[in-house]
DNA sequence: CAGATTTGACCGGG
DNA sequence: CCCGGTCAAATCTG
């Protein structure tokens, strides 16, 4: 405050400075991740993710953001709200308005991440808590919030909402970033796991149980950064989210002038690992709403199923063919 | 039986 | 005041 920018207001830049911080949160884990790998290509991305931090270490200092924002980190909602199970009110919600006040911020929902696909998977499981229809659109919104927000505090959410122009294809909208750290939902799988008996790289992602379709498509010398950039996707990309069908666009502006900057000064940060596989686990939500009970295959139950997927089709920092719509301003 | 989804109500920012 | 985001009870499926 106080610090009158030119043409910014305090508030975008206080939403710049927390892109920033969560920037870096996402530069420092893929920054952590690189240094567990075995790669010969890992130290020139160490460099790359190095030169990222000092890009972000200097639009910080000049954003004044101070760490206060960044600090903050985790909140304290972790486990406790979660499951209802533990309260149980009285009884009929209808009652007069009785107690039952629920204090929850809604300030820091800025979006990380948009990205227009054709399917819900994205190496992640979502729970849905909620659907709205919005006036603006015609297609009704589904909310999801990561599996393990009662678990492990992980606070990433997302939107859906079927594209009104097409609606064979889905406006996902990332919100947080992805604390959690379960195997079935970070198939962070190091290479070194079957060296020995995989001289190819091109598929040493992560092997779906029984699945033998997997299209692993992922370019051999791309699927590290594919995976790196599967972390961070929740903090990237997201450089031209403006959309003419959703009126509040955010204020991202600053976000696209920061990744154009260090995209700029470190070079390449682009991978696209396309795994476009329809089938799977079928989307979830999507649009079935209406009937007390839709069928819904949606997601393996939950033992053993950490067959997850990994990796959808993120990244897309530098421009790309990816599903990542561009509409021309 | 447990977990996920549905759905209406509530809350709070703009 | 309205709209959008979240909560939480009820319901359903595996």
């Amino acid at each position: 405050m106080a610090s009158s920018g030119r043409g910014v207001p305090a508030e975008r830049a206080a939403a710049a400075a927390n892109d920033l911080v969560e920037a870096r949160e996402g530069a420092a884990a893929l920054r952590a991740f690189l240094l567990q790998l075995d790669d010969q290509r890992a130290p020139w991305a160490q460099g790359v993710v190095d030169g990222v931090l000092n890009r972000l270490a200097s639009a910080m200092a000049a954003l004044d953001a101070g760490g206060a924002a960044a600090a903050g980190g985790q909140l304290s909602p972790a486990a406790g709200s979660g499951s209802g199970g533990g309260a149980r009110p009285q009884q009929s919600v209808s009652s007069s308005g009785n107690t039952k006040k629920r204090s929850f911020s809604r300030r820091s929902q800025r979006p990380t991440d948009t990205k227009i696909t054709s399917t819900l998977e994205d190496g992640h499981v979502w729970r849905k808590y909620g659907q709205k229809e919005i006036q603006n659109s015609r297609q009704p919104r589904s909310y999801y919030r990561c599996t393990h927000k009662s678990d492990q505090g992980c606070n990433a959410k997302r939107q859906v909402q079927a594209c009104e122009a097409d609606t064979s294809k889905y406006v996902v909208t990332y919100y947080g970033v992805h604390t959690c750290r379960d195997p079935s939902t970070i198939p962070l799988v190091v290479p070194d796991a079957d060296a020995g008996a995989a001289p190819d790289r091109a598929n040493n992602l992560i092997s779906f149980g029984a699945t033998t379709t997997n299209a692993a498509a992922a370019s051999s010398s791309h699927q590290y950064l594919a995976m790196a950039a599967d972390q961070l996707s929740t903090s990237w990309c997201a450089s031209d989210d403006v959309f003419s069908f959703s009126s509040s666009a955010g204020s991202l502006m600053q976000v696209d002038e920061l990744i154009g900057a260090v995209v700029g000064s470190a070079g390449v940060v682009t991978s696209t690992a396309r795994l476009d596989r329809g089938g799977g686990f079928g989307g979830v939500a999507g649009g079935s709403g209406g009937g007390g009970g839709g069928g819904t295959g949606s997601f393996p139950p939950s033992p053993n199923g950490l067959g997850s997927f990994v990796v959808g089709s993120f990244g897309s920092v530098g421009g790309d063919d990816d599903d990542l719509f561009r509409m021309d301003p």
